[in-house]
Parts: structure tokens; sequence; C-alpha cells
RNA sequence: GCCCUUGUAGUUCAAUGGAUAGAACAGUUCCGUCCUAAGGAAUAGAUGCAGGUUCGAUUCCUGCCGAGGGCACCA
């Protein structure tokens, strides 16, 4: 049992004692107060309770407290009753202390829980569309995304990666028909021998050109039609060599991207692949969940108050929502003994999704009650170069590139070999971006100010990197002098910082985290911890022969680094070996 | 018109119905023989408006105002 577990169970028994009994632990809330000047820990019970007794809440917090200094919590220094009625406890500073020192020689997996190890969850995110540009809304998904499968990997779950693209469709076909007739229009050109970035952004032209002809010019719209019927039916050699090479060179220019994220996909699954099942549940299905209107096949979603969509055109074809459909069954199919099926979209597509839930629950309940839609916003510019560019859709790789060049620029004056300075800017500047996201609440929009991102301090990816990098440092320069070990035991009356109170929280933490699926939680607490740290840096000399608390300070160091590690490693950045 | 999301310092974000609403940047002021100053310490500054529920509301409810998104054959 743990010290929140003890306290809970003994506030449970104290109520009990002073006529409250609950059934309900859950409702005994154990906090960490804003301040610590407060407590460690602080409850609320004797405000939520003190009606139903009929007294005063700071009367019965006192009938609380009494109760309390009864069991025999030998890890709490002290219980007080402050403000209207809070029950606020201080630990020893010893129990810090010696949590610090354990966490220190551990094997480094603090903060991990096993309470989910046989939960079984697949993320779905980053979807980006062969034929178009990888762009900074596949950014957020993937970073999002790819933060919710670590915090629920964290709890011991397994997690599978999935990765839903679209090859198929209008934008394919608009793609292919400028290729045919406009390819000559384009400034340059891409040869056997361009690279695969080349290639990709040769194509992302083509689509933009293609995507105009189709609002512009009737003619082109009615072939861009045609060629997707061909696309659709094969019919064409020539289309087929021009849609499968088009293809292959989107795929492999993706992969680059989730290897320079971080992302290792499970499962790749295809609009191309998922289309006939979708058909197949629609027909299944028609007269009991949809119905014929206007010659489409469509859900009312009216009745159900949600919107109402088409699931098959009039000309017979199935839209993105049949799609969807053949699609989380598929998810189903591969993995019959999913917990949970999470799809993390940009939030322009939540009310799409409150349809797509709704008919979910109608034709397969397992699926409509295990799946969970997640939203982000978008990422938007408040000033700079960034805002200007023509168009506004922003290439991911170009925001890294943008962002990756001022900290090249920054790191200059290190000395790091050109192999190294590479590596680093690249990690700092994708790190950056990340914690960006991360840093606020998933949904809302991010503003990505590259003024600010120019600094990096503060409340920035770089400071927490940077923290972790210095500690490394320290105890790089720790291993230099002898180790002389240390043992709690020895110091009973140590004095612990914030830094210690802080890194005990962790687990906590993450366990929110977790259960709210807000890594944002994690952001802050990190900014939080590197802050505590770089003033426990800045006020003590931590390796120093002469110093007989020197072995002590090292272990923090050693424990806010394995906290640091980890909660980076949750929010998908990583620690660059020097800065 | 209807539906969803949202409104907190000058700016960008926090705050499981609780205490003195936290940070960061920008501003003002300090800290350089030291393990990386991409750092630390100090200082000033905010809940859109009006009601309601509650012992207690930034948080829940209603209305108004502002912002973003969505509303049948695109995804």
């Amino acid at each position: 049992m743990n010290m929140r577990q003890e306290l809970t169970a003994a506030l449970v028994t104290a109520l009990a004692r002073v006529g409250l009994a609950t059934t309900d632990p859950s409702s005994v809330r154990l906090e960490y107060p804003e301040s610590l000047d407060h407590g460690d820990y602080a409850t609320n019970v004797a405000l939520a309770y003190a009606k139903k007794k009929g007294v005063s809440p700071r009367a019965l917090a006192e009938e609380i407290v009494a109760e309390l200094e009864k069991a025999d919590l030998e890890f709490v220094e002290q219980i007080t009753i402050a403000g209207p009625g809070f029950v606020n406890f201080k630990i020893k500073d010893a129990v810090f202390a010696g949590k610090v020192v354990e966490i220190a020689s551990g094997d480094g997996e603090y903060g991990w829980a096993t309470d989910s190890k046989s939960k079984k969850v697949m993320v779905e995110y980053t979807d980006p569309n062969p034929f178009k540009v990888f762009h900074i809304g596949h950014l957020m998904s993937n970073a999002v995304g790819e933060s919710i499968s670590r915090l629920v990997q964290s709890s011991g779950a397994e997690v599978v990666r999935a990765c839903y693209q679209g090859d198929v469709g209008l934008h394919v076909a608009k793609t292919i028909w400028a290729i045919q007739n406009k390819r000559q229009d384009l400034g340059f050109k891409i040869q056997e021998s361009s690279t695969i970035t080349e290639k990709v952004k040769w194509l992302g032209e083509m689509y933009v050109i293609g995507s105009n002809a189709f609002e512009d010019d009737a003619v082109a719209q009615k072939e861009i039609h045609a060629i997707n019927k061909q696309i659709f039916e094969k019919s064409d050699p020539e289309i087929n060599k021009m849609y499968e090479e088009g293809r292959k060179w989107s795929l492999e220019y993706f992969d680059t991207i989730y290897a320079r994220l971080g992302t290792k996909f499970n499962n790749f699954f295809f609009e191309s692949e998922v289309a006939d099942a979708g058909v197949q549940i629609v027909k299944e299905f028609l007269g009991k969940v949809f119905i014929e209107s206007e010659g489409a096949t469509i859900f009312k979603g009216e009745d159900y108050g949600v919107h109402t969509r088409v699931f098959i055109t009039s000309n017979g074809l199935p839209t993105y929502e049949t799609k969807e459909l053949g699609l989380n069954s598929k998810k189903f199919e591969l993995y019959p003994d999913l917990d949970e099926s999470v799809i993390i979209t940009a939030n322009e597509q939540s009310d799409y999704f409150k349809v797509l839930l709704k008919v979910f629950s109608l034709v397969n309940p397992k699926i409509g009650d295990k799946t969970k839609h997640m939203s982000h916003g978008m990422l938007r510019f408040a000033s700079g170069k960034m805002s200007s560019r023509k168009g506004n859709i922003i290439a991911a790789e170009s925001l890294i590139d943008d962002i990756k060049e001022l900290v090249t620029e920054k790191i200059s004056g290190r000395e790091f070999g050109p192999e190294e300075a590479e590596k680093v800017s690249d990690e700092i500047a994708i790190g950056a971006i990340k914690y960006t996201i991360l840093r606020q609440a998933v949904g809302s929009d991010v503003i990505f100010d590259s003024a600010t991102s120019v600094s990096f301090e503060g409340d920035s990816g770089p400071y927490l990197q940077y923290a972790a990098v210095r500690a490394g440092a320290v105890l790089e320069k720790a291993k230099q002098i002898q180790d002389t070990g240390f043992k709690i035991q020895d110091m009973p009356s140590i004095q612990v910082s914030t830094l210690e109170r802080l890194i005990v929280r962790f687990p906590d933490i993450i366990a929110r985290a977790r259960a709210e699926y807000a890594p944002q939680h994690v952001a802050g607490y990190l900014i939080q911890l590197a802050g505590a740290f770089n003033a426990f840096y800045a006020t003590n000399v931590i390796v120093d022969e002469k110093e007989p608390l020197s072995a002590y300070r090292v272990a923090v160091t050693k424990a806010f680094l394995t906290v640091m590690r980890n909660g980076l490693w949750i929010l998908g950045i990583k620690i660059p070996e020097r800065m």
C-alpha cells in the first residue's frame, strides 16, 4: 500500500468513527494542494460532509483529525486544519528522501503501472493521404496519437498503432489528371534519380493543379470523374501504372516521416481495402438502419439527434462514411479482443464522428461501445514568415526544417561534429514542436509562435531537454569521484526540497493523464519538475568530494533524470546526448 | 437558422466544485572563479457580460455578446 492509499484508508476509518460511514472510498478525495506550504496531501472531506452531519466544517475537521491522530501513520509529520476546513498532511522529509534514493537505485521503470496488463487498445492516428502533402495537421494528429499510445502502454496495456490512409478517391484522380494534362506547366521536373522528397513534392503540386482545375474548369471536372472511375475499375493500364507509382512514392515518403517522428505503426489500413466491407454492412442493414432517399442510401441521423449523412451516393459509390464503417469492423475482425479503439482526427470531423458512432452502435454495439473519438485542433501561426506562405497548407517537414534551421544557428557556437549537430538539432526541433502541441489540452487550436520558438526558453520542449541533459552531465561527472553510496538511515534528519516532493508524485500524475487521455498533465508536471531541478542545481554543488551530502544529491539527480526520461518518453520527445 | 467547441494577465497556455486563480514569454531589477546561463532569484499584471444552483463556481445550468468548426451524395 502506498502513502496515498494508506491515508485514504485512514480517512475512511476516521469518518466512520465520527458517524459518517461511507461505502464509497472514492468519495474520499485526497488531493495535492496548490501550494506545498499547505502540505503534501490535503482533503476536503470535512467541507463535503459537514452539512450531512449538521456541524461546521472546521468542527468536523477537528473531530476527524483527532481520530487520525489515533491511527498510527508513521510517515506523517503533521496534520493541520486550514482555511474553511481543509485537513492537510505534511509527510516526513525522510520519507521523500528514502523514496528518491529508492528510485535512483531502481531499474528506471519508475512510473509505469501494470493494472491494465491484459488490456488491448488500438489507437488510430496520423492518417495522411497518398498523393497529397503530409501537412502540419498530420503532425498534430501524430504527436497526440503517439502520446496517447504511450500513455496507454505505460499502464501495461498492449497498444496497436494504426494508420488509415486514403489511397483512393477524388484526390487521386485530380493528381493523375494533372499528371496527364499539366505536367509541362510545372517549373521543376522529376526523374528516376530524384529523391523521394522531390518526387512527393512534385506529386503534391500536381494535386494542387488538379484540384484547382476541378474547381474552375467544367471539362476538367468531367474528365477527373472519369479517371476516378477508371482508377476504381483498374481499367486503364497507363493510369494503373501512374497510380501504383504515385502510391508507392507517397508511402515510402511517409515511412521516412514516421521514422523521423518516432512512430512505428503495427497496422496500415487503406481506403481501397475497406470500401467493400462497408458496402456489405450498409446492404445488410438497409431498411433497418439505412434508408433510400433521393436515389442515395442514407442514415437519417435526425431521428437520433445527429446529422443525416449519405452512405452510398446516387451514383452507387460508397462515401467516406461507408469506408469508416468497413474500417472499424475490420479492426475488430483483426483484433476481436480489443478492449478499446481510439480514433484521433481533426475536430472539424467531430460532429461527423458522432453520426458514425451512432451508426456503429446500431449495426454492431460492440464496436459502438468500444470506439472512442478524440479530436485535435489546428496548428496555426501567430506571426512571422511561416504564416505568410502562399496557400494555407504547410508541409510538416517544412515546419520541422524551419525550426531545425533556427536550432542549428543556436548551437553553432558549440563543439559538435557536423553529424552530431544534425542529429541534435533534429531532436530539439521535433521536441520543440511536439511540446508546443502537447502542453495544452487536446482539442483546441495550437498557436505556434515562431518568435517564441526561436528563444526556446521557459515553457518549452528544449527547456525540458536541457534540464535532462544537464542532469546527465552531472551524473557523468559524478562517475569521476568515488561513489560512497548513500543510506537514508545515516541521515534521518535530512531536509528535502520541492524537487524530491515532485519526483515522488510522478506515478499519480501519469495515472491521471492516462485516465483522462490528457498528455498536457505530464507536460505541465515536467515543466514544474525541470524548474525545481534547475533551482536545485543553481543552489547546490551536486558533485563535491568534500560535501557529505554529495552522494544524496547525486541520487536525487539520478531520480530526476529517471522521471524526466520517462515523462519525455510519454510525450514522444527524445533527449539529446548533449545540447 | 440549427448543432458542436471555445472565451482566464499585453501574449501563449494551466487549474480533478474548494484555500492567496498557476506558469512561460514580453517589462522592471538582481545573480558570471563553480557540474553547460538554452539557467536561477525577485517584481508587477487576468476569470467576456448578466442571472441561477451550491457552504463554496474559472469549473455545473440559463440567457446575451465574441471567436472557431460542422450541418446529404467531398474527406
